[in-house]
DNA sequence: TGCAAAATAGAACGGTCGTTCTTTTTTGAG
DNA sequence: CTCAAAAAAGAACGACCGTTCTATTTTGCA
């Protein structure tokens, strides 16, 4: 997780000589501003996030909010920034204390289901933002889809461990069994927000025990496997390491 | 399927004394309109419909096409009824003459696919509209949600067939199984259409093919039958019969 | 407290939107 | 061909959009 730098979008702070102008106004206004945003463009998308609204919502003038940003695309961009660093927050470092393998994938989609849809109001923006802008171009695309590829990175990488800990077969490959877990999180999302289905969230849940029931340990070796030391290191790399831990 | 009644909407047409402006021009530019619209929609989603967009691509006035409807409503009210005419005609009675069974069920499914994103551009509205429409209310989304809603009893209804025929078993109901089957036409939908994931057509099959190793008839009879897999749709004639049989 | 820089407000722009109203063109049965 | 009805065009509306430009206010170190 944690992909795609964004330099906290503090754009060149004079040089941290001394206290000089530390913490700036504008910064706190802009993180209110951007708070604001986010929970419009929860529930009426990315797209429906206008500067109007939003200067409403926040008590500011148009040109006030505007400035923050300098553009529209700007203000989409920080708002998917900032659902980046909830989602990684609340969903991926929320599990990362469990052990690793079927714990810790457990607690990736139970957190993501919460992430996901199963409060009120507020969908993803990960779900309706590919919608809108599946067949577009440019920067705010492009930032969407580099969060999302982060996400499920970080995802296939947690079903990589849980195959390696034996607890998960190989008769698929990590891709096809994240696809399928993706595909109980859409469903979800799907009948809880738009069919308001009430009993959604336990067919996903459901959905997930029997993915966790069918490639149940029978992988390649017998599914105990002494699971001690040994267990090469995998591939995790990402070497960028700019801090901020990567799944073991 | 075919559900919700809507009379054709040649609204109360003058009663079918003799032959008096029987097929009025029209009807015809309507439909002309309509056509554009599913094509305009499919990319760009109902809401991003505008008339002006519309106008343009028919090379006609604003106003002209407007008339036709009356509101924009009633412009993407007709849209959603033509989707789902079209949806019934490829996708549910192009399956109807497979048997019951698993045999119809994998039809539905690869109909489905095509349908929904497995080809180049023009997504699902379904899909997006879903996404669009999931915290508004009002008639549109209505007619959406009624149009979903038919599709996926008639889909339900194909699992029971197979579990009538013990050829899916009962260890979870159609409902729970309909549910899954959904989540991997959305997963195809997200990583094809916006993460450009050329393998998720692929995926999809697979992830349909583990629906039924894992549901195979364990529930009355032998779980045989090796089920052929991702064959290019039928696209037969269809008779666009106005009686509607119902799934047997 | 002084004062430049930062932050915010205000007004206006060109553009597109859905919709209404009026006028012109086209249709098609008699 | 006639002529009323149907269909389509044209112009204009108020509203909202993102953006620009110019004031005005607020901030925070000296």
């Amino acid at each position: 997780m944690t992909d795609h730098k964004h330099p906290s979008k503090v754009e060149n702070l004079p040089a941290p000589e001394a206290g000089r102008r530390v913490l700036i106004k504008g910064q706190q206004t802009k993180t209110v501003i951007i708070d604001a945003a986010l929970g419009l463009a929860s529930q009426i998308g990315l797209e429906g996030l206008s500067i109007g609204a939003l200067a409403e919502v926040t008590a500011m003038s148009k040109s006030g909010v505007f400035a923050h940003f300098g553009s529209r695309e700007e203000l989409q961009i920080s708002v998917i920034r900032e659902y980046h660093d909830r989602f990684e927050a609340e969903v991926f470092y929320a599990a990362m204390q469990k052990p690793r393998g079927l714990p810790r994938l457990q607690a990736l989609f139970d957190n993501w289901m919460v992430q996901t849809s199963a409060e009120i109001d507020s969908g993803c923006i990960y779900i309706s933002g590919a919608v809108e802008f599946d067949d577009r171009s440019g920067p705010v695309r492009d930032a969407l889809a580099s969060s999302v590829s982060t996400w499920q990175t970080a995802l296939r990488r947690a079903v990589e461990l849980a195959q390696d800990e034996g607890q998960l077969s190989r008769v698929s490959d990590a891709h096809q069994i994240a696809f399928e877990i993706h595909g109980l999180i859409l469903a979800l999302h799907y009948e809880a927000r738009f069919m308001r289905n009430p009993k959604a969230a336990d067919r996903a849940r459901q959905g997930f025990q029997h993915i966790l029931t069918r490639y149940a340990g029978a992988g390649t070796t017998a599914p105990i496997e002494p699971v001690s030391a040994s267990k090469p290191p995998k591939l995790v790399a990402v070497p960028k390491a700019r801090r901020k831990p990567t799944q073991d």
